[in-house]
DNA sequence: ACATATGGTTTGGTATACCATCTGTCAACG
DNA sequence: CGTTGACAGATGGTATACCAAACCATATGT
């Protein structure tokens, strides 16, 4: 193998990591350590190292013998995630207001419009890897802001959790997403942090209401 | 070796936590995966899984071939941590209120007053280790009472990391903590969801408090 | 035809071998 | 005496060997 200098662990964990985020396997396949240390090119610890730190985050769960997979959430999880996110990111958004650069807030600011007009153009929807991408850049910027490193962490894994979940997401709400981000953006950059944790608030409640809505209608 | 039937890296695991929280291995102290190997009577494999598990907890940090130590928590990583709980213990409590049965909450009160009793008696404080099983018996039976798994998970882990900033707490401070829990169960066994958010968070800030104090006067 | 027995295959858990690198020490040299 | 360089030991990362359990499919007996 080659230099130790690169671990291999942690390009395995973004490889799997990707994995799942994107879809490209879907919860309830088997995943099994063989296969996976011969797709990704190392031998098994790697892959297992990987395996069990996705596994303490809780995004894929290992029954015994019978393999991995990722973990199956059901609704009810999703609904605590959300309502813990709900608890934590508008306080969030409140601490980060007045704290985070002008600079970062006009890179967001294009980022959204950039996607809007995209969708604009295409009438296509936004590619859900480049949403999910600004999403994760929005949502990590705030909350490095907002100068508390255990409130980014615990959001950056709930996150994934509710990712997991709306994996195929209504296109129509991905641009409500930017809408309201941008409403979000507006606030802090006029450091008005009572109206960004608002809008925090409300862009959760909105995610929340469309999955119930979805799930209903089918 | 053993049965497989017996997994040994939860074992591991377990043990490696005790040593941590229990304060017989000190921050800065550095361990070596063969040692801790020796210590436990298991190979180095378990070994890993377990500091692996523990490195993503946020409880042990691994310093490539420098080995493993306990994640040293600065007094700003502490707050931070504090901060969330006191986002979240609060409503947890709320929500526990009317739904934790009679039974679980004549047990957590017999063993608080246990404890005080044995306090009175003994006039020495009470052994930390009871003191740490108490807290988490409460508050664990508390965010399972809440309904909301993510909370429950997200709490036990930051009990974890502010138990290792404060292993020599103020023996007066076990004492109060006592007293303030037999509130929270006072309101828990009413069904007064705001009262017990209140206690909680009074609660909550006279652990900061004591701390701050604790640190300035040293 | 059905239930049970059985052997072989697959899989994760554990142990161990190996390697590149880091550490620490000691000696040689300025 | 101080600095540097090299060598030996130790350490974590990776690969691999091995095992017991689980799974699957075929065979066998009733």
């Amino acid at each position: 193998m080659d230099l130790q200098t690169e671990r291999l662990a942690p390009q395995a964990y973004e490889q799997i990591l990707d994995l799942i985020l994107s879809g490209k396997v879907r919860p309830a396949e088997h995943l099994n350590e063989r296969n996976l240390a011969e797709l990704i090119g190392v031998s098994r610890t790697p892959i297992r190292d990987a395996l069990l730190k996705l596994e303490t985050e809780g995004l894929v769960v290992r029954n015994g013998r019978m393999g991995v997979q990722i973990k199956h959430m059901n609704i009810d999880e999703f609904l605590d995630a959300l309502e813990v996110r709900t608890l934590l990111e508008p306080t969030m958004s409140r601490k980060a207001a007045g704290k985070i650069s002008p600079s970062l807030l006009n890179e967001l600011e294009s980022l959204l419009q950039n996607a809007l007009s995209q969708y604009d153009a295409s009438g296509s929807g936004i590619d859900r890897k480049d949403s999910r991408w600004i999403d994760d850049r929005l949502h990590g910027l705030i909350s490095e802001a907002s100068g508390n490193s255990q409130l980014s962490l615990i959001i950056r894994n709930l996150r994934r959790k509710t990712q997991i979940f709306y994996l195929k997401n209504i296109p129509e709400r991905a641009i409500a997403t930017c809408t309201e981000h941008l409403e979000i953006i507006d606030a802090l950059r006029l450091s008005k942090g009572e109206k960004a944790a608002d809008k925090m608030f409300l862009h959760l409640e909105n995610v929340r209401d469309s999955i119930i809505e979805r799930l209903a209608g089918s």
